[in-house]
DNA sequence: TTGAAAGCGCTAACAG
DNA sequence: CTGTTAGCGCTTTCAA
């Protein structure tokens, strides 16, 4: 590989002369100069060497990004949609790292991220506690938050990027209750995070405002060790038996994410229920590919791009100028009416 | 972020001692030198810059990955499992680019990683054409291609780690014929790769053998540009339409994809066909959510994490010793019997 | 067994 | 406008 010497020598001026035509620093040349260098710079095939010029400057065009889990179709498409952000905003790349909600996995990436010189850092984790990632800044990292509003006012030292979880929990619940349902259910996994605890408060609001016929309970489940990739599904098939058996069975279901929806309507249909007319679900993310189940499923969807966009630029803003206040951006998630919702008792084989 | 010289200060050695106790040199440290280079190392909480050491050495423990799109949850998964193999086998990173199998985008992959001091990648790629990954090898990248298998004795400088594709359509079609299917058709995306094309000649092959009984097509559909994230599931539900008004339609489906699958399935649903009792259908991918389709997907599923593991440990070890030759590794795919598949004719309604 | 010192390739004063 | 030079933090001869 050339380096910087080699290009220098070729063009017949000083290595300083090429760093200022790498930097654009068109001020501090003349235009022969710079066609020189240019000139050598491509026959050469010249490519700087961002090693050196990171441990010079201490700046690297990377950004790590920490997900749960890549297999679970959601976090696929933030990976793609933060990917795509950050090349398009800073021509940053990324450095990927699955969790699996493991405050040990988040810990060893923090390290190794500060280890590799890389600044900014975007977390995807939803665990209750956020000590660690204040830690993280601490060390110098600027760290943006996904999925965990915080409470307005709030001092904090990270960014929060969030979808309005109270709100999609509450339009998940005045969708049933529009079209007749009294009896409600929000599903969810067992342990406690913030984007969980919102959606169930804003599901619950809403059916406290339907007054006294409307009934709405929260029914957990437990991840079991033996679940695969998309365990999230596995817990709603396996929460489908349950729902099966109850005597006086909710009528329509508001999961916490389409996997446990995805995976509650086919527990559903091998119990021999069908969705919608014996009982209607509405899944929240959004996920494209929930659209093509069968039937298709209703889902409050969360503004990916926006968010994406919102989460890259803050991260490697902040990483840039840390004076900047820590902030808490809350995006508005919509309704997407698709087939697994019905009036209660509505039977279409009729 | 405290330097090995404020760690060997505090030890009250050189910068050399304490860069031998890093390497593990025991042999030349005595062991009171080494203890207290410990001590003043936890005392600092001290890491080693990998910048620094990357820009003596010439080596970094990362690991290039290039998928088509991380939203496909098929690469979701294969992301997941590589970064798995290359934490658990070397304690590597991953730095992730989607390609959207983009030639430009892999070409300014290449770059970067290079001018990174990234030596291992591994592509994801499909396209036929693979001069764009030899002009990487020759730059100084070690290359392992997946999903390309060559031809046996083909001399290239890549690694190639493939399920058997062939195999892959071959017992796709072997499972419909034993089910009574004597219309057999495989769908597939228009554009030529090398995996696509194996699958169609293992499942026209099985058709051939069972004589002239069985017909079998082949059916192509074009990606518009309309098409969202799950363009491959959009795509096989447009391609439903289509099936769904053929005169002599094909009573058992191959297609190249899950995700295909999963939207073709909902298609014919729209269209007023049932899965399985009209049409048949096989995916191949053995992708987790497609379990969770209304019929389940049976699929021709990949073995992931074998492949994903033999990736990461060509890749690095290639890396490290370039006079290592290339190698074609093949592994063997398994039929996943689900729900998608009966005896044409049968009527589960009946 | 330990330490001094050269340099990996680049940037950014600073001097000319 | 151009060139010289001192590092960034580490590894690694080579001497002591």
């Amino acid at each position: 590989m050339a380096t910087i010497h080699d290009v220098a020598a070729l063009a017949g001026v000083s290595v300083s002369s090429v760093s200022n035509v790498l930097n654009q620093r068109t001020d501090k040349l003349s235009a022969d100069t710079f066609a020189r260098v240019e000139a050598a710079i491509l026959k050469l095939n010249y490519r700087p060497n961002r090693v050196a010029r990171q441990l010079k400057t201490g700046h690297t065009p990377m950004l790590g990004l920490l997900v749960p889990s890549t297999a679970n179709p959601m976090y696929g498409q933030i990976a793609l949609k933060i990917e795509a952000a950050a090349q398009a905003q800073f021509s940053y790349r990324l450095l990927l790292g699955n969790t699996h909600r493991d405050k040990l996995q988040e810990a060893g990436m923090f390290d190794d991220l500060l280890s590799f010189g890389v600044r900014s850092v975007i977390v995807v984790s939803s665990r209750d506690d956020e000590r660690h990632l204040e830690a993280a800044v601490q060390r110098g990292l600027s760290v943006v938050s996904y999925d965990r509003q915080t409470t307005i006012g709030a001092n904090s030292l990270v960014d929060h990027v969030s979808p309005d979880n109270f709100q999609a929990g509450y339009i998940a619940a005045a969708h049933l209750i529009e079209h007749g349902h009294q009896r409600l259910a929000f599903l969810v996994p067992s342990g406690k995070t913030v984007s969980r605890s919102a959606k169930i408060e804003g599901f619950l609001e809403r059916a406290a405002q339907a007054g006294s016929a409307v009934s709405a309970e929260v029914i957990e489940g437990i991840v079991a060790e033996t679940f695969g990739d998309s365990e999230l599904a596995d817990l709603g098939f396996a929460m489908a038996g349950k729902l099966a058996t109850m005597k006086s069975r909710p009528t329509g279901i508001v999961t916490v994410n389409d996997m446990l929806a995805m995976g509650l309507m086919s527990g559903l249909h091998q119990a021999g229920l069908r969705v919608p007319e014996d009982i209607s679900v509405v899944g929240m993310d959004g996920l494209s590919i929930a659209a093509f189940c069968n039937p298709s499923l209703t889902s409050v969807a969360m503004p990916l791009t926006e968010m994406a966009d919102a989460m890259v630029q803050r991260a490697v803003e902040r990483s840039r100028d840390p004076q900047l206040p820590a902030v808490n951006l809350v995006f508005q998630p919509t309704l997407v009416p698709r087939h697994s919702v019905a009036r209660p008792g509505a039977d279409k084989r009729a």
